[in-house]
DNA sequence: CTGACTTTACCGAGCGCTCGCTCGGTTTTA
DNA sequence: TAAAACCGAGCGAGCGCTCGGTAAAGTCAG
């Protein structure tokens, strides 16, 4: 029941997906964030999410946005949960596909990748910002093995920063006693800018991953650049 | 219809509330966690949000769990509107009054006053987290005033940081070039403290907030202690 | 190019169910 | 003996979802 359109659309952004001109793309391109790109019906969906959250929101509402009658909508997405679970999936796998590009791209000192990698979860949370939010409020909302890889996921993505910051430590480059603690901080730091911050605010995202990676480097007790 | 019994919910913990034992009570009061004492169907209805959220919750599932019937529950609340309220009400009043008895209890340095507040902060988070969760997650399902309320009262906590991390900057105390990211990073380590912390897991709240005092102290651009 | 046929994209109406909530009581406590 | 605490039964509304279709957009033999 759950898992089929879900299969189908992961597909579109998946892994290396270069399919999509500026979706997560090549070599360097964990930077751009061009497009939303969302199907119609799935970003009508996440805007219904994030005004009332998932069970708060009712089919119709997202048919009605959709601009589709509700079996319209059925056409697209077998059930509700389906449109929850293809965005999840839409989010963790954009923010693995650009992670895993950041750590690639560049110098791999210990320091570079800590650099890149914090930059790459600002940018990603302040430009995806509500797709991330659902992501992150509505786990407990997916039903069955959805919600087991969501964590899945999820554990695996806190692992790059977790791995980093224990390298570091491990390498003198890092002032901190309590690695775990010091990358859940950072962390949750990065990923609650979802929480707040607005594309229309006073800071661009960039500006704000240069803050924030000059902050997360004063929290994991690394010397802060320039 | 949704203000009547949130006033009667907010009186028993209120500002000063010295009312029942233990609950933020008097001068040095604020790190002393010993009893939830929520009311039983508050309790009831906090456990049932945390596991299905708000709208994923059924006024008869919150009837079952506090061992009563639909109308037995009705008796104690006028709404399931107002048990949100309520909850959310008992939040922000625990942690505001803990707040300001931190802040006034003891040496009154820029340094001292923000220890204190962070100890506070992550204290409260780790304690009392299902508590803090449903306040921070369902802002969203909170209906007319009250969700204007919660974000006047949010903004008021989030004030009593950001002065000091305003004050700290001016004399020197921290190196922070932009405060308001500074002070909204370390708010979202703290808060986010919920989202994670559990009492059984391998620390102590008394621990953790060790921990991050130092964390949040490295972040606001201060010396860590010792 | 045509016309039969298939596939894709959609919709009006409505089914069965569960929701929040209430009526009109009874039992328990002070 | 009155107030407080509680409940069985059930109302109307709205829920997720489906039935049985129509309209338009390919597809391809003749």
């Amino acid at each position: 029941m759950v898992g089929q359109r879900v299969t189908d659309s992961t597909e579109p952004a998946a892994a290396t997906g270069t399919r999509h001109p500026g979706t997560a793309g090549a070599d360097g391109g964990w930077q751009d964030f061009s497009p939303p790109a969302l199907r119609p019906v799935l970003a009508a969906a996440l805007s219904c999410f994030m005004e009332n959250g998932y069970h708060g929101t009712t089919i119709r509402q997202v048919a009605t946005r959709a601009g589709l009658s509700v079996p319209g909508l059925y056409h697209h997405f077998p059930s509700k949960q389906a449109l929850l679970v293809a965005l999840d999936a839409e989010a963790m796998s954009e923010l693995w596909s650009r992670s895993t590009a950041a750590l690639a791209d560049g110098p791999q000192s210990v320091l570079d990748r800590f650099d890149r990698l914090v930059r790459c979860l600002t940018l990603f949370h302040a430009h995806r910002g509500e797709l991330a939010f659902i992501a992150l409020s509505e786990i407990r909302s997916l039903e069955g093995s959805a919600r087991t890889e969501h964590i899945a996921a999820r554990d695996r993505q806190q692992g790059l920063l977790s791995g980093i910051i224990d390298e570091g430590v491990a390498a003198g480059i890092f002032d901190a006693p309590h690695p775990r603690e010091t990358s859940r901080a950072i962390t949750t730091m990065c990923t609650g800018v979802a929480q707040w911050y607005r594309i229309e605010g006073e800071l661009t995202p960039e500006e704000l991953a240069d803050r924030y990676g000059r902050l997360c480097r004063l929290t994991a007790g690394a010397a802060a650049r320039r």
